[in-house]
DNA sequence: GTCGTAAATGAACACGGTTCTTTTACTGCG
DNA sequence: CGCAGTAAAAGAACCGTGTTCATTTACGAC
């Protein structure tokens, strides 16, 4: 993170493209890093969508050869890896040790699925990959984990309610990239149930200004911690 | 669904590969149909993988030209939507005319996640493609939203009720595609509440010989649905 | 100082989807 | 019946992708 930009002197240096060209050879000053490399991954992707974060394109974006990548990086998918486990780090867990547990669940994976939604062009590339096995993820797991198992969550359980609702949040991370309007079914009158209830809803959202997608995620979200605390112990630091 | 194997007079036609070349001009025969280049997509899918499926090899296992499947998709893209519409057809809705709205309910999604589990390779492809405008699932949906609705669902929920659930069937398709060992903090000794969890996860799955990945979605479903539940009208039509 | 290694260049390679031209057959029209 | 227009195939390219490899130069340790 310090030598981000570094063009020492260079007449024509535009800030986005062609640095001086530099002679072969290894040189005075590191250019690259693992961290700057998966950062500019992360930028270009945000600034230009999904196809703009090639090899080629960080390259340019770095005044770097794409070859040069290679020595820090596995490859793309690597590097791709990388750029989830940023987005990752940025999800906050201090909720967990203010709020009460459904509370703080329910907070948890807002903030969860922002994560993602501030980087639109990602979710369709980032969701598809495992996530990294050893990752700092676990020790969000951990916390979670505690704070349901305090609730009164089964302990042989707990790691399948946080599975599940991150498997809600994902396929909810999906449908951002989906137009707003995707399952309108217009004025097609063989299917009277689907397009009343569309209408209904589109009524109801007009009014308050919420985006469909995000309804669809908060009915859902209340629903699934409403039924997790359904099967908790009855007694167990609720609402707190 | 009729030249599906065709291949007249070739001493040597080995069952997937190279038939008599054809020369130049249109056959006298059709030889190729959308519905073919789909299915043959999808089959590939299955045996090959997801890199299995390209142009290329679908043309060679059709004993094509690569240029003769444009005359039929407009592209990659548009053939791996008509693969997840090939699945989609597969996924049935009587049960929600047969079980009460809960049962049928989780019927329906569990169906709905099979067919995506029946080709696992087609997961990954298939999720973060937008669904299609104007396909044969908004049948689906009226079914679903008819059946929500007479449970008391209140009509302006019924819409996002199902796309939260969809969201939940989609995010759980993409956990089958990671290793079930995924999440195993092994000897970690920094995240004691987690690794608990998990080990007794682990032991009641070893019991019942369940995969934890389904066990995650079983967790999650029944929450999901019994949340929903709790938030319809009191009196109308309960597990009738 | 010298040797090994890290980190850059630059030139390929292989493979992907796609497009364009050419050739042949089929179909509808007068 | 003959002719025009179109559909559907081959075949040859094009371009962009991730990637590899040899080469060159600098740094760090003995």
């Amino acid at each position: 993170m310090r030598e981000e930009r570094r063009v020492p002197k260079d007449p024509e240096s535009r800030p986005t493209a062609a640095r001086a060209r530099r002679r072969v050879g290894r040189p005075t000053s590191r250019v690259l890093s693992r961290r700057l490399i998966t950062e500019t991954g992360l930028r270009l992707l945000d600034e230009r969508g999904a196809e703009g974060a090639g090899m080629r394109a960080i390259a340019k974006e770095l005044g770097v050869q794409p070859s040069a990548l290679y020595n820090h990086v596995g490859g793309h998918a690597e590097l791709l890896a990388g750029v989830r486990e940023l987005l990752g780090e940025r999800i906050p867990v201090d909720m967990f040790a203010e709020l009460p547990w459904d509370a703080a669940l329910a907070d948890w994976a807002r903030r969860y699925r922002s994560a993602f939604a501030a980087h639109p062009a990602t979710i369709a590339l980032l969701a598809v990959l495992p996530l990294a096995e050893d990752s700092a993820l676990t020790g969000m797991y951990d916390t979670v984990a505690g704070a349901l198992v305090r609730a009164g969550c089964p302990e042989d359980r707990a790691v399948s309610v946080i599975v599940a609702l991150e498997s809600f949040i994902l396929g909810s991370a999906l449908d951002l990239i989906a137009a707003d309007d995707m399952l309108d079914p217009g004025p097609r009158a063989d299917v009277p149930a689907f397009s009343a209830a569309y209408r209904a809803r589109a009524e109801r959202l007009a009014e308050t200004g919420r985006r469909s997608v995000d309804d669809a995620f908060e009915v859902g979200l209340r629903a699934m911690i409403a039924g997790f605390g359904a099967g908790f112990a009855p007694d167990a630091g609720r609402s707190a």
